[in-house]
DNA sequence: GTGAATCGTTTGTGTAGGGCAAGCTATTTG
DNA sequence: CAAATAGCTTGCCCTACACAAACGATTCAC
C-alpha cells in the first residue's frame, strides 16, 4: 500500500533500501496523550505539565541561572519569568542571587518542590500505565534512558541512587 | 543532592530503592524540541507538526473512518475535520465514501500524501540529528521502535519493506 | 415508513500556551 | 560615567484546541 521514505543503506556488502524512520511526528503523537492524561492528574497538586517538565529538568541540571534555563526549556525568558512565579509562589523552587553576579536568580529546587514533584511522579503511574501499556517494564526504562539521554546530551543512569528522605513507595 | 521518588524493588533476595522513571516530562521536553525545529523545516512544504503527524497515523493505519483518526489522535471531531481539509486541499488525502455505511468517509493517504510525507521525513533529517544529536544510530532506531510500539499498540517492524516507487534516497 | 441515532460538516465562542516588544530596576563592565 | 546584561512587568497578538449548536445525509429500530 502506503509509500514510504526509503534511504539506502550499506550493509555487509549487499545494499538493504530501508525506510527512514523520524520520531518526530511519533513523539509528538505519544507526547500529546501523555500531555492530555497528565493534565487532569496534576491539577489537583496544583501543576500543570509545563511546570512538571520545569521541576524535572531542575531537579537534574540542580541549581541554575535563569536564562540557562530559558534556554533548556526552549522558551521565551518572559514566560519562564511566569513559570517560576507560579513555582515559588508555590514553594517549590527558590531564586537565590548568584554571589558572583548579583543580577543573576539561581534556581533550585526547594525541599518541598522535590517532595512534590515526587508525589506527582507516583500519581502519574496509572497515566504512564496507559500511554505506555503496550511496552514491558524493560522497554520502559529503555526509553526512560533514550530520553533522558537525548534531552541531556549524555545518558543519566541513576544519580542519586543512594539518597535519603524522599517519599518512598508511592 | 535533590530528592527523588522511589518505590521498593525486590531483586533477587534483596530490596533496590529505586527512583520512579516517569517519562511523561521528558516526552514532552523533547517533543516540544522537535517541533519548534520542525515548523520551520515543514512550512515550506505547506505543513505543520500535527498535519505531519496525521499523515504518519494515516499512512500505517492505511485508510480509517474518520472517528477512528479523531480517536487516535486524541483530537476533538471538529478540529480533525479541518486538519483533514487542509490535507485534502493539497490533494494529500482522500475521503472516500464507505460502501458499508455510507455516512462515514474513509480517510486515505494519496500518493502524492505518501510522497510529500516521505520528502518531509527527508527534510527533517537534520533536525532529527541536532534534537537526538546525542542517540548513536542503534539507539534512535530503538527509540523509534519503543515509540511505535507504544503508538500503535503493537511494534511495527517494517511494514511494508518490498515497496516500489517513493523517493529513494533523500 | 417514521422517528431516533449516527457521521460528518460548518460556524461561532472561549481559553490557554506562548512569542514578541517596550520600558523598568539592579548590577556589572569597560 | 556610559554601556551592556539579568531579570521583571505589562500589553498585544496569534495559534491550537475544546466545546456547543445546528444542519444534511444516512442508517437503524420499531
Amino acid at each position: 500500500m502506503a509509500v514510504s521514505a526509503r534511504i539506502l543503506f550499506v550493509v555487509e556488502h549487499s545494499v538493504v533500501n530501508q525506510p527512514v524512520h523520524r520520531s518526530g511526528a511519533l513523539l509528538d503523537h505519544l507526547a500529546r496523550r501523555m500531555r492530555l492524561r497528565a493534565e487532569s492528574v496534576l491539577a489537583p497538586l496544583g501543576l500543570r505539565p509545563r511546570h512538571l517538565v520545569t521541576l524535572t529538568v531542575l531537579r537534574q541540571q540542580g541549581g541554575c541561572p535563569q536564562q540557562e534555563l530559558s534556554d533548556t526549556l526552549e522558551m521565551d525568558g518572559t514566560n519562564v519569568v511566569g513559570l517560576l512565579n507560579d513555582l515559588e509562589a508555590d514553594g517549590l523552587i527558590e531564586r537565590r542571587r548568584s554571589p558572583q553576579d548579583r543580577r543573576r536568580h539561581v534556581v533550585v529546587l526547594t525541599e518541598k518542590g522535590g517532595h512534590v514533584l515526587a508525589r506527582a511522579e507516583c500519581a502519574l503511574a496509572a497515566v504512564e500505565n496507559d500511554v505506555l501499556g503496550s511496552l514491558d517494564d524493560t522497554q520502559r526504562e529503555t526509553l526512560y534512558g533514550l530520553l533522558q539521554q537525548a534531552v541531556n546530551g549524555t545518558q543519566v543512569i541513576c544519580t542519586e541512587a543512594a539518597d535519603d528522605d524522599s517519599d518512598g513507595a508511592c
